[in-house]
DNA sequence: ACGGATAGTGAAAACGTGTTCATTTTAAAT
DNA sequence: ATTTAAAATGAACACGTTTTCACTATCCGT
């Protein structure tokens, strides 16, 4: 086995592998593993013989080599029923960004339309042995997740302090969640229709089985009624455009003067308010007041200049990073809770 | 190495591994490897009851382990300097459909927002060991990717039937390339912007060292030429909505009495759009014409409305499959060529 | 019934890495 | 100078899979 490899290396320039630099360098292939885990013990000029042969013959550890033994992929699992949807891209590349930052890539996987997941899709992805796993997507259920994907912790994103699905009572396993708490952005936006003479509500809702509206909507309804202010009218919808701007055009169809609309996301509102301006004849915001749930970089372009209900993102990512970490840092640390603030921000939608 | 497994498997649910399966099934390892793989010689029954026993016990084959040997990781890379960028998202997401569909994922890189990208990020990419790559990121030099990316062979998409950048002379290595006919979907825009009577026109910019960008001002400038029409005002962009309406500003604050503008994306159109209508005042199309580039969803939206030049995201996906899985299926396959056409999407921003 | 081809089978050898463990070298402390 | 601790080192093993390579059972046609 001295000589036999030279044979094959002669035929094809062969990706340089450890025992490749560890020869060259006249040290051990554990000594190279070393060089590149910066917290083992090796001498210093050592160390820097071995990275400098290795930048030169372009050698990288092998991260498949690398998972087998450490049992850590470095892959971050997103799974996404629209990478085109603005706010979910957005989050997709901070998350890419912070991740990348921390050594980790993230691997995308689409659901199906219907949010739901595939079963082979499941079995594919467990085999990926992903570190962690995000899953905008609210229809996947966490049982469905931790059963079917080994190690890899899954993270939640919840809407409300009760926190309705995760950690249910006959579950065994525990998940880390995000909270974000959006009644008190909700009531801001509440507040400023209100004041601005809105007395008909109505409530654009996103996908139904999604938790981020189902909760959306219970703290509008709670929130009406803290206020003193009769029941919403609550459209269908599904966050998309087309969805929302047949909405209202259904809406407006029956002659109801509602004169203020709450969308569960900003492009819902889009549709909200081009069929209120281009389909209806009704001005935003002297006749509609329309406030929209993101606060997506579109919500600041001057055609629609949305009054929005804003997640900070940054905040979002950072937290969401903050638990992937530590849970791989110490898999069987206790179930840790994150929580983060709503505001709204005030554009032209509801009064100058 | 009887029953020494089993003294750890009663600590903890150890992950299920070829041999559980094969033990439980009183067959070889090898023979559960068959069973996964379609094209082995296994005896049917074998077969079923050893698939059968793998999904009882929620076995799927460890990808690393794999990737180690067959040398394929199943991954394909994808280098983007943002992913919120409308076009760049719907493509990521047909892509990541597509893929899914043949076996792989898709794992995102970002650049730095100067579109290059950091050598340890490179060197970081080449040890997950890519299938294949696909570089959004027009400011990575084909070379750079080639020399620190192992086997990955990336695909290019080129502009223009010369091919500006990939497969020089002196280069060593050949790309297998996507060209995008941009100049029929142009020479459609400006005959019709030249119908409805645009006599000054201006040339909206993205970043400066996009590839798409370069051939797509020069595709227009030609077009000018060939109509005997004067040449054009060139913008400075980058393909953001923010920078197309300063850019916008600026223009008219010399007031050339521009009344048709091109832009090289549909986002920076709509800055355009906004600038003219909110902040100077102007009607679109009556005093001035835009269209746009990509026909992005946006671009339907009502606000907007934009005129622009399509490039049909399927076809350009399925192309994108098409090359990526016969340069894995032959590695050592001469390099081959897709083309794709363009051709205008008539909306409201140039005429009615 | 017989030869020959074919499908089915498992033992052993890879693939490239990190980690134990026992050993040697170096540094620090008396 | 001598003891003690700490740091540095490499051999062997483990991770989970696929792929040879022989070998056996099964099938076909004359």
């Amino acid at each position: 086995m001295s000589e036999h490899p030279n044979i094959q290396e002669a035929k094809r320039p062969e990706r340089a592998t450890a025992d490749t630099v560890a020869k060259l360098a006249g040290v051990s292939r554990v000594a190279v593993s070393r060089a590149f885990n910066p917290h083992a013990s090796l001498k210093k000029e050592k160390r820097d013989l071995i990275l400098k042969i290795a930048k030169e013959l372009g050698y990288t550890p092998d991260m498949a080599g690398r998972a087998l033994v450490t049992r850590r992929s470095h892959l971050v699992g997103v799974i996404v029923p629209d990478v085109c949807s603005p706010w979910e891209s957005q989050e997709i590349d901070a998350l890419t960004t912070a991740l990348q930052g921390e050594g980790f890539a993230t691997l995308l996987f689409k659901t199906r339309t219907d949010q739901s997941m595939d079963e082979r899709l499941l079995t594919y992805m467990k085999g990926f042995n992903l570190d962690s796993i995000i899953a905008f997507a609210e229809n996947v259920s966490p049982d469905t997740l931790t059963h079917s994907l080994g190690r890899a912790v899954p993270i939640y994103v919840s809407y409300s302090e009760d926190g309705s699905l995760p950690n249910q009572p006959g579950s065994t396993s525990v998940f880390d969640r995000l909270i974000v708490d959006q009644k008190t952005g909700i009531d801001q936006a509440v507040a400023l229709m209100q004041a601005y003479g809105c007395r008909n509500f109505a409530y654009l809702g996103g996908t139904t089985t999604s938790l981020a509206n189902t909760e959306r909507e219970r703290a509008f309804k709670c929130i009406m009624k803290e206020r003193g202010l009769p029941d919403p009218l609550v459209l269908q919808g599904d966050y998309t455009y087309e969805t929302a701007l047949a909405s209202t055009l259904d809406l407006f169809k029956v002659g109801e003067g509602v004169d203020g609309i709450f969308s569960a996301n900003d492009v819902g509102a889009f549709g909200v308010i081009d069929a209120l301006r281009f389909q209806l004849g009704l001005r935003v915001p002297e006749d509609v007041k329309v406030v929209g749930f993101d606060d997506i970089a579109q919500s600041g372009w001057l055609s629609y200049n949305l009054t929005t209900v804003k997640i900070d993102l940054e905040d979002r990512v950072r937290a969401l990073v903050r638990l992937i970490l530590r849970r791989l840092k110490d898999p069987n640390a206790p179930a840790m809770t994150e929580t983060l603030q709503t505001r709204l921000i005030v554009r032209g939608t509801v009064g100058s």
